[in-house]
DNA sequence: CAACTTAGACAACCTCGTTTACTATTTGGT
DNA sequence: ACCAAATAGTAAACGAGGTTGTCTAAGTTG
């Protein structure tokens, strides 16, 4: 199902369209490997709850924060990725109101298959591009995306 | 409320965060501007479907095609933009079963000042990369990005 | 003309987000 | 030590945006 943005894309349309085209490419082939992996049912927000999760376990409320977004839609994340088994709720022992979001063995495999994939995308640009051209491509964005950034809403593609 | 994703992102997350940055920045950006120019209850789904629906007008199913999703959802988003005063639907003089959806004034208005501020941004990237940097980002970005990518999905981001 | 195929619409459901409201704790100030 | 305020988690109701499946009416084609 190819669905290119038909009519000619506007001249100022083209740069963002590359810039999600790109991080599209990354996501949809990061999804692919991943599914080979045994990881069919990965969603590109789970990563990246997951990494906000990180090895320490966070609240549900502290990963709302991190993802900038409510707690309750954090809470509603958590519910998901308990279901799909990437991770587990216990009782906080130091505040009876929490309890913490951590990550389970299936958790921390996607983790660090996520990581090896990008990785090895990331090379694939590199022979594409030459490492000048990739390093040049990181350099200009760090340059004008804001670091405070918010990173939510980055698993909202293509649902399969 | 900023909300960097915390702990130290993961090297081979850098790429796919920055250029997911870069795509947000221009869009958040973009939004930003059209509420300031009448334009507030725009969302980014909104541009890129009044985008393929084009001058000429389309069906629903026509622009499902084009945006790669199905002809349900994007009878959906023309309720929407109906609903917003963006397009409006004729009955189809060549197909009796076929409406057509075209852009009101209100909807050509919202492409047009797009089209000029998504210039005035990379323009601004001009002046704070150069205009080789830029070149560079797009070339790079063009030669690495599958060019019948779908554009779907595009709206999904920071619903305010 | 009969047999597809297509356009639109409706229903049921999923994901991801929001706001509002509530209870149970923890914390901080007097 | 106590009471007020902030916080954690949950639930309900909603909206945006997507999916399948099913249906009817209208084109198309052998």
């Amino acid at each position: 199902m190819t669905n290119p943005l038909v009519p000619p894309v506007p001249p100022g349309y083209e740069l963002p369209l590359l810039l999600f085209g790109g991080f599209r490419t990354l996501i949809d082939r990061l999804h692919e490997e991943l599914a080979r992996q045994g990881h069919a049912d990965a969603r590109p927000a789970h990563g990246f709850a997951l990494q906000a999760i990180g090895p320490a376990g966070v609240t549900a409320s502290e990963l709302g924060r991190r993802l900038g977004v409510s707690k309750q839609a954090a809470g509603k994340t958590v519910d998901r990725l308990v279901r799909l088994g990437y991770v587990e709720r216990a009782a906080s022992e130091a505040d009876a109101r929490a309890k913490v979001v951590r990550l389970t063995p299936l958790g921390l495999d996607l983790l660090n298959r996520s990581a090896a994939i990008f990785d090895e995308l990331r090379s694939e640009w590199v022979r594409a591009l030459g490492a000048d051209q990739v390093a040049t491509v990181e350099a200009a964005l760090r340059a004008v995306v804001p670091s405070g950034l918010r990173v939510d809403a980055v698993g909202w593609f293509a649902a399969e």
